[in-house]
DNA sequence: TGGCGTACTGTCAGTTTTTGTCAGCAGTCA
DNA sequence: TGACTGCTGACAAAAACTGACAGTACGCCA
C-alpha cells in the first residue's frame, strides 16, 4: 500500500474513534510501527489535518472532512463557487462564514494566477427577498441536529397560539425568505415544521433523542409524500 | 521537494501552456528526467487527471482544477453541501448537474460511513419561486463568459421594445427569480443588464471581446457603486 | 513522591521506492 | 520520408521510508 494511502486510512482510523487513541492502536490498525505512525502524524499535521496529540491520553481528530487529491472540471468549480456565494450571502452568519473559510481555502491552494479565478468568477448571487428574523439561533439548531440532541423550544404557529415543546431536530430547509426546522415533536408525538422566525425561545439540551437522525429523516421524507389530509 | 509536490506543480505548469507542451519541456520545467515525467503523467491520470498526450504533438490539460489533500472542518462541509444543492436546485440545468456530479466526487472519496454523511445532511433547500424562463441558453452565456466571446443577442426590454445588440457578457447573476448578464453592449455603449427570459434570441460568436473580463468585471463593481442618475 | 502510559525525537542500518539512463516501438505532422 | 513526440521495459544508482532501540518530556493517579 503506498504511503499516500495509508495516510487516508489514518485519517479514516481516526475518525472512527471518538475518544481518544494511543499511538500503538493506530500503528497496528494501520500496520506499520509506532516509529512510522509518528512520522505519519507528523505527515498529516503538515498537510493540514487537525490531529490533537496529547501526552499520557492518545490522539484525537478534531471533526472534520479530509479529501484526498481531486479534480473539478470547470462547471464544477463554478458550481462550488456559486453554491458557496449563494451559503455566504443567503445562510445564517456562522454558516456563511464557513462558506467563505471554504473558498478561501480553496483559494489559498490554487497557484497565483487561479486565486482572482474565484474571486472573479463569473457567477453572482442577486440581492434576494430580506430574510425573516431568527438566524441568531441557526448556529445553535445546527448544532443540535448535528449532535442528535433535543431542543426546547418556545414557538408561536401563524395564529399566534404560543406553545412550549421539546423537538428533535433532524433537518433544517432553506427557503427564499425563511427557514424552517424539521422535527419529531415530543408534544405533538409526529413530525413538525417550525419556522425559524417564529421561534420565539430556544434552548438546547444535552439530552441526545433515541432514534438515529438518517432514520428519522428517511422516515420523514417517506411521510411527506402521502397526501396529507 | 516531496514528489506529491511536484505533482501538483506539474498540473500548474499544465494550466499555463494552453498549447500542447512536450514532455521535455515539462520535464526541464519540474526539474526531472523525461522518464520520470512520463511515470508522473500516468500518476496523475490514475488520480483523475484529465491529461491528453497525443505522439508528435504533446501534453494538454483539460481545463479543471486539481485540488492538494485539503481538511474541511463540519461546517465547511455543511455550506459545501448546502451551496451545492442550491445550485443543484436553483441554477440551470448543466450547473445543476455539476454540482451533482461535485457531490458524488466528494461522497466518493469518502469513507462508507461518511458518503450517507452527505446524502443525510441535515441542510435542506426548500422549494422556491418558480423560476422566469431563459435556461436554455444558460450554458452557451456561462460558456461566453469564461472563454470572454462576444454574444448576440435580440432582447426585449420591460417595455416590449425589442433590439438586437452585441454584447460582451461578464458575469451571470442570479436572483431569487430571475436570472441577469451583466455585460458591455457595444450598442449603448456601456455596462448594461439582460434578464435572461427577456433575451428572444442568442447566437455566440468566435470573436473574443478586446478586454479581460476581469478588468471589466472590477470596473463594473465600481460604477455600481456611484448612484445612477 | 514514584510509577505508568503516552507523545515525541534522534540515530542508524536495512528495505522499498523513486529516479535517471538507455534502448526501442508507435503515432503525428510537414 | 524524417523529425518530433508519446509511451514502455529493464536495470542500477540515489533517495526516501521504515523498524528497532534509546532516550526525554508531559500528564495523571495512587
Amino acid at each position: 500500500m503506498s504511503r499516500a494511502r495509508r495516510l487516508l486510512d489514518l485519517i479514516q482510523v481516526l475518525r472512527r474513534h471518538r475518544r481518544p487513541v494511543a499511538g500503538a492502536v493506530l500503528a497496528e490498525e494501520v500496520g506499520v510501527s509506532l516509529r512510522t505512525l509518528y512520522r505519519d502524524i507528523e505527515t498529516l499535521k503538515a498537510q493540514g489535518a487537525h490531529i490533537d496529540g496529547e501526552a499520557g491520553v492518545g490522539y484525537v481528530l478534531r471533526p472534520g472532512f479530509m479529501l484526498p487529491p481531486l479534480m473539478f472540471s470547470e462547471e464544477e468549480i463554478e458550481a462550488l463557487v456559486l453554491g458557496s456565494r449563494w451559503v455566504s450571502e443567503r445562510a445564517d452568519g456562522p454558516l456563511g462564514k464557513a462558506a467563505r473559510n471554504l473558498l478561501a481555502k480553496i483559494g489559498a491552494v490554487l497557484p497565483g494566477d487561479l486565486k482572482d479565478g474565484i474571486d472573479a468568477s463569473g457567477l453572482l448571487i442577486g440581492p434576494g427577498a430580506p430574510i425573516a428574523a431568527g438566524d441568531a439561533e441557526l448556529g445553535a439548531i445546527r448544532q443540535a441536529i448535528r449532535s442528535e440532541r433535543k431542543l426546547q423550544v418556545a414557538y408561536a404557529d401563524e395564529r399566534g397560539r404560543a406553545t412550549k415543546r421539546t423537538i428533535w431536530p433532524i433537518a433544517l430547509a432553506f427557503y427564499d425568505r425563511v427557514r424552517v426546522v424539521v422535527a419529531w415533536c415530543e408534544l405533538r408525538n409526529g413530525y413538525r415544521h417550525f419556522r425559524t422566525d417564529r421561534i420565539t425561545a430556544l434552548k438546547s439540551t444535552p439530552k441526545r433523542y433515541p432514534r438515529r437522525r438518517i432514520a428519522l429523516l428517511k422516515e420523514w421524507r417517506t411521510l411527506k409524500e402521502i397526501p396529507e389530509q
